[in-house]
DNA sequence: GCAGTATCGATAACTGTTTATCGATAAGCG
DNA sequence: CGCTTATCGATAAACAGTTATCGATACTGC
C-alpha cells in the first residue's frame, strides 16, 4: 500500500546477517577500482541467488540502474548506515580469558561500530595486565567507570556459570547492548538488547548433518583398516 | 498426508539450534533429581513459548504424556542421537593465534560430539608449542595426517585471506565437515558440509538494533556533560 | 469414583522469508 | 536509429517457522 518506506526499521534479521558479507565484497570492488556492480555480480561473489541480493538492497532505500548496477561508494554508505558501522560504540569486556583474549585481538571491529576500550576480570592474576593493548581491570570497577564514561555496550566471555551475574552488574550499570557469548539464556529487562553467539548451536547444525551423511553412505568418510 | 515419519532427516534448523540449550538444562534436571519434565517447566527456564518446545521435541519422536511430562533420560539420548554427539569425531583445527587457542580451551566440546586432537599452523615459532595440551602441528603435515588418521572434521581458525587455501587443503585431505571461522564463504565441492560461524552477522544485528534504540530515544543512554 | 486442572497432541492461522515470473529500462552494436 | 541483451523493480506464489486454539488425557483432591 505504501511504496515509501523510508523508515529503516523492519529490515528482517536474516538480511542483517548478510549485510557485513556485502560490505566486505564492496570494499573489495572499491579496492579493485570498480565503481559500480550488479546484484549479479555481488551474488555470484557470495554464492548467493541474484534475486536475494536485489532483495536485500533494496532494504537500503538505494535503486539501482538497470544494465550498469548499484554505485558501490552509495552501497557501502548506506549499509554502514543502517548497521550503525558509520559511527564507533564503546565497549567493555568481562572475561580475560581465552574468548576474551581472542575478542580482543580481532581486527576490524572498530570499523564495524565497536571499540572495546577495555576487559574486566575477577582473577587477581589477570587483573593489571595488558591483552592487545587493552588493560584489564578488576570486575570491581566496572560499574562505576560504565556510568562515568557512558559506556552502553557490553561483551561477556565468561563461563557459563557467571554470566548472569555479570548481565545484572552490566544492566544495573546502564548498558543497553549485550554481546554475550556464554551459552545461557540471559534474563534481562525487556529494553536491553541481547545477542548471544552460542557455539553449540552452530556445532549442532555441523554435526547433525555429519551423523546423516555418514548413516546414509557410512563408505565414504570412515576408514577401516583393511581398505 | 503422512503421519509416520521415522526418518530423522528434515529436523529445521531453528530446532537444531535450540537443541543444546535442552540438553543443557536437562543435564541440569537430571542433576536435580528430576526424571521427568513438562515442556512448560522446559520453556520458562529457556524463556521459550511451551508451544515451541513442544514442537522441537516433537522432532525427536518422543511422546510425552499429559500432565507428566516427559523422561529426562530418553530426552537426553534422543536429543544426543539426533545431533550427533552420542559419538566423537576427531577434528584437526587450522590456525593456532587467539581463536584458535580459544576453541582448544573450550570446555565441553567432547561431549558435544568434538574432540580437536591436533592444532596446525604455519608459522615456524608457534609449531611444536602445546596448547591446552594439544600440540601444534606445521600446515604442512596436515594432508598426510588427516588421511592417515581417517579425520572428518576441520576447523578453519585462521585470517579471512588464507581461510580458502586452508579449505582446499581440507577438501583434497578428505574432509567431510569444516568448522569455518573466517568471515568468508568457502567455495567447496557440495558433498562437503560447511558451518560458517560469522561474528560480524551476529554483531550488525546487535549495532543495528543499538543504532535504532539510540535513534529513537537519544535521551536514553547517551550521557551529555551538561545532565 | 467423580470433578477440576494441568499438560499433551493435533490442527489451523498467521507471519516472514525465499523463490519465481513479468514487464520496463538503458547500454551496446550493427 | 533501431534491435538485442543484460539488468533492475515489482508482483505473486511457495515455503517454513511460529503462534494460537481446541479437544483429549491423566493426575489430584474431595
Amino acid at each position: 500500500m505504501s511504496p515509501r518506506n523510508d523508515e529503516p526499521r523492519g529490515i528482517p534479521a536474516p538480511t542483517l546477517r548478510r549485510f557485513p558479507a556485502y560490505l566486505s565484497q564492496l570494499f573489495r570492488l572499491q579496492e579493485e577500482g570498480r565503481d559500480v556492480v550488479s546484484s549479479t555480480h555481488l551474488g555470484k561473489r557470495l554464492m548467493l541467488d541474484p534475486v536475494q541480493v536485489r532483495k536485500d538492497l533494496e532494504c537500503t532505500g538505494l535503486v539501482g540502474r538497470p544494465k550498469v548496477g548499484h554505485s558501490v561508494p552509495k552501497l557501502i554508505e548506506a549499509i554502514e548506515s543502517i548497521l550503525g558501522w558509520n559511527r564507533v560504540n564503546e565497549a567493555f569486556l568481562v572475561g580475560a580469558g581465552n574468548l576474551g583474549a581472542a575478542l580482543l585481538g580481532y581486527p576490524r571491529f572498530k570499523q564495524s561500530g565497536l571499540d572495546i576500550v577495555a576487559a574486566f576480570d575477577e582473577a587477581p592474576e589477570k587483573v593489571g595486565s595488558e591483552i592487545h593493548g587493552k588493560t584489564v581491570l578488576p570486575l570491581k570497577k566496572l560499574a562505576n567507570l560504565t556510568r562515568r564514561m557512558g559506556v552502553k555496550v557490553g561483551i561477556i566471555a565468561v563461563p557459563a556459570d557467571h554470566a548472569q551475574a555479570v548481565a545484572d552488574l552490566m544492566v544495573e550499570a546502564g548498558i543497553l547492548a549485550i554481546w554475550n557469548f556464554a551459552p545461557v539464556t540471559l534474563r534481562v529487562p525487556e529494553e536491553v538488547i541481547v545477542q548471544t553467539e552460542d557455539l553449540y548451536s552452530g556445532l549442532a547444525i555441523l554435526t547433525q548433518k555429519l551423523a546423516v551423511r555418514l548413516r546414509e553412505e557410512p563408505s565414504k568418510g570412515v576408514r577401516h583398516a583393511h581398505e
